[in-house]
DNA sequence: CTTCACCTGGATACCTCGCA
DNA sequence: TGCGAGGTATCCAGGTGAAG
């Protein structure tokens, strides 16, 4: 995924109402910037840290800038939510992901039973249908990437329905982006969040596969790079 | 106290409609 | 019939407040 033109660089003043930021650009110039992640974006959206934005003319849009990328320390960040689908998209269309080649067809946005946290599902060539839902990792201390950053009801819930998923014959799995450069392995984020931590390592021993990829993330785009380790040590 | 529906601003996917 | 334009539904993911 590239970025259709150059990113703007400027400094985070701050963050409000989930999706708004105020930027200062580097011409001096100060606007508010739509932010599509309403997530904690801990240790990212401090006041003062480098940002990147992309411009959209879009007429119909209310804020023509969007926030793409935050730096944290050195670090960049991608802070885009709805860059993840077609990132991930991309890289299993490419045949980038070994363990999800060899599908026929890919749907986005699929619709599980009572319950709407499936991102895709894969299916073809006589496979069974493989269910997949991706999540955004932004938080991360000295290597390892951390999910979720803030405590969430609705972690634990996917979890069980990917549980379930298993028990009725499908494969599921919980596809986990990195979008920053200086992770090298995964682990659920325990002290945010246990109820989370153990939902998913009980869902990981009940046959959901957690697979989790570090994405490259620069001004130029956002691809995945490699696989990493998940960890689940408590 | 816990659970759950609803809310936020914009993107995206999909549906419907009108026109050529 | 086929295309584009416009409208609608749903998602992001956690905060909030009401209901149980």
């Amino acid at each position: 995924m590239r970025f259709d033109q150059p990113l703007l660089e400027g400094t985070l003043v701050r963050r409000y109402k989930r999706f708004l930021a105020d930027v200062k650009l580097r011409s001096g110039e100060e606007i508010t910037a739509h932010c599509a992640n309403p997530g904690s974006l801990l240790g990212c959206a401090e006041p003062g840290n480098k940002v990147l934005v992309s411009i959209h003319e879009d007429p119909r849009r209310r804020f023509k800038h969007q926030v793409e990328i935050m730096y944290s320390g050195r670090t960049a960040v991608g802070v885009h939510t709805g860059r993840r689908s077609a990132v991930v998209t991309e890289a299993i269309t490419q045949g980038k992901i070994g363990e999800l080649a060899g599908y026929a067809t890919l749907k986005r946005e699929v619709k599980a039973v009572r319950d709407n946290s499936i991102d895709m599902m894969l299916t073809g060539n006589g496979l069974r249908p493989c269910y997949i839902t991706v999540r955004n990792v932004t938080l991360a201390y000295e290597g390892v990437g951390y999910y979720p950053d803030a405590i969430a009801a609705k972690g634990s819930q996917d979890m069980h329905v990917l549980t379930d998923l298993v028990r009725e014959g499908s494969r599921a799995v919980i596809f986990l982006v990195v979008q920053r450069s200086d992770v090298e392995s995964f682990r659920p984020a325990d002290h945010i969040d246990a109820d989370f931590g153990l939902a998913f390592r009980d869902a990981v021993a009940r046959g959901v596969e957690a697979m989790c990829y570090r994405a490259k993330v620069t001004r130029k785009g956002i691809e995945l790079d490699k696989k990493i380790a998940v960890d689940l040590g408590a």
